[in-house]
RNA sequence: GUGGCUGUGGUGAAGCGGUUAACACGGCGGAUUGUGGCUCCGUUAUGCGAGGGUUCGAUCCCCUCCAGUCACC
């Protein structure tokens, strides 16, 4: 029995779109969802009251940074994440895969595992799939990841099938290495941008025993189009009892395109990276609130937004907060942000429950501009 | 009042006779998809206190004026 499963309530009968429920040791939690990304035991700016009061059920942390800084042993002394952190609904940590090749400089990639630099002081580090998987188990989220590597775009085939080849041997080595009863662990699928070789990985990957699926790679700077395609051509592969996760994506229009492909998780930096830099996300698309015609405006971000932010706080006061660099301005649009994908979240289940998910999605993309 | 010094964009300032006036900050835009509040990109002075002169040519040299500043009466 796994620790954490997937439970699909429904499908709709025209996309792929499945409306269903994670449950986790810490709660069971609905699907599709976003996860909203708390790399180094916080989700920038905001204490858990906060999140819960906005709706976010799983949150994301980061294996690599926690590994470095301050270290498993020391999160395992203090309890565990959710203790260290006082977070008590969902979590997942990434396997540290991803990061190794987007931050770690001078990276060696080996049979064995990676060698790379720290980000932060330059020593060399090793993560393989076994340490990753110690690592995760020391954290202790509901959710691990296996350990694996993300195919830059673009990519050679050949390079794409070793890589994706060896990536799927870490998996069983992740889950060879994988103990703790209440926690369950993800396989990756990768595979480049190669149907045959996501196929390949699909299938390989749910041969194994894990409680759920990441659909990593993708994102990475293909177009988009490109990315549902091949998103299209590998959620078909995967089993429709267990969660597909789609790793780094959360802006709202790949998110409903992902969910009509089948995906039911999602995770982002986007809504909280671009908040810190004075984007608010809105049906339209974006609003630069730093933008100097906003100087004057005191409407909400979005009058029809019932986050915090939106029912206290007007464009031109939270314009000047970032003017004047004031550190709640960064949280206001994190709160914002962050309330506004949850709650797009919300509605698309909600839409799927209802049996009107296509026209869901054909008005919002209608509606959206990125 | 007399003498010295200084006047370059929003700011701090390079340039000191010769193509489109350096650089930094700020301003204004943009980027950002398994997170460094980081970072990156574009743009921002038809003009060098004002007027006159010398010169093929003046931010740069000369004169007058104006304004700041320091010192002395």
């Amino acid at each position: 029995m796994q620790a954490v499963r997937y439970e699909l309530i429904k499908e709709c009968p025209v996309t792929g779109a499945r409306l269903g429920k994670l449950h986790t040791p810490h709660g069971t939690f609905q699907t599709p969802m976003f996860m909203p990304v708390g790399t180094q035991a916080t989700v920038k700016t905001l204490a858990p009251e906060e999140l819960y009061q906005m709706g976010s059920q799983v949150i994301l942390s980061n294996t690599y940074h926690l590994f470095l800084r301050p270290g498993p042993e020391l999160v395992a002394k203090a309890g565990g994440l959710h203790k260290f952190m006082n977070y008590q609904r969902g979590m997942l940590t990434d396997s540290g895969g991803f990061q190794v090749f987007s931050l770690g400089a001078m990276r060696k990639i080996k049979e064995e595992g990676v060698t790379f630099r720290s980000h932060i002081d330059g020593s060399k580090r090793f993560l393989s799939p076994e340490i990753a998987t110690q690592v995760q188990e020391a954290l202790g989220a509901d959710i691990a990841m296996a350990f694996d590597e993300c195919i830059p775009y673009p990519a050679e085939f050949a390079y794409a099938k070793a890589s994706t080849e060896r990536t799927t041997r870490w998996a069983q080595r992740c889950l060879a290495a994988h103990t703790r009863v209440d926690q369950s662990m993800f396989g990756i699928v990768q595979g480049g941008m190669f149907p045959e070789l996501r196929k390949l990985s699909a299938d390989s990957l749910t041969a194994m025993d894990f409680a759920g699926y990441g659909i990593g790679g993708l994102s990475v700077g293909e177009p988009k189009p490109m990315m549902y395609d091949i998103l299209g051509q590998t959620t078909p592969h995967l089993p429709k009892d267990k969660a597909r996760y789609l790793m780094g994506v959360g802006t709202p229009d790949c998110m409903v395109e992902g969910v009509a492909l089948g995906v039911d998780m999602f995770d982002c930096v986007f809504p909280t990276r671009v908040a810190r830099n004075g984007m608010a996300m809105i049906p339209e698309g974006r609003l630069v609130v730093r933008n100097a015609k906003y100087a004057e405006d005191f409407q909400p971000i979005d009058e029809r937004c019932g986050c915090y932010t939106c029912r206290n706080y007007s464009r031109a006061y939270i314009r000047h907060l970032f003017k004047a660099e004031e550190i709640l301005a960064l949280r206001l649009l994190t709160i914002h942000n962050l309330y506004f994908l949850l709650d797009f979240s919300r509605q698309m289940r909600e839409a799927i429950q209802n049996d009107r998910f296509p026209q869901f999605k054909a008005e919002f993309l209608a509606n959206y501009q990125d």
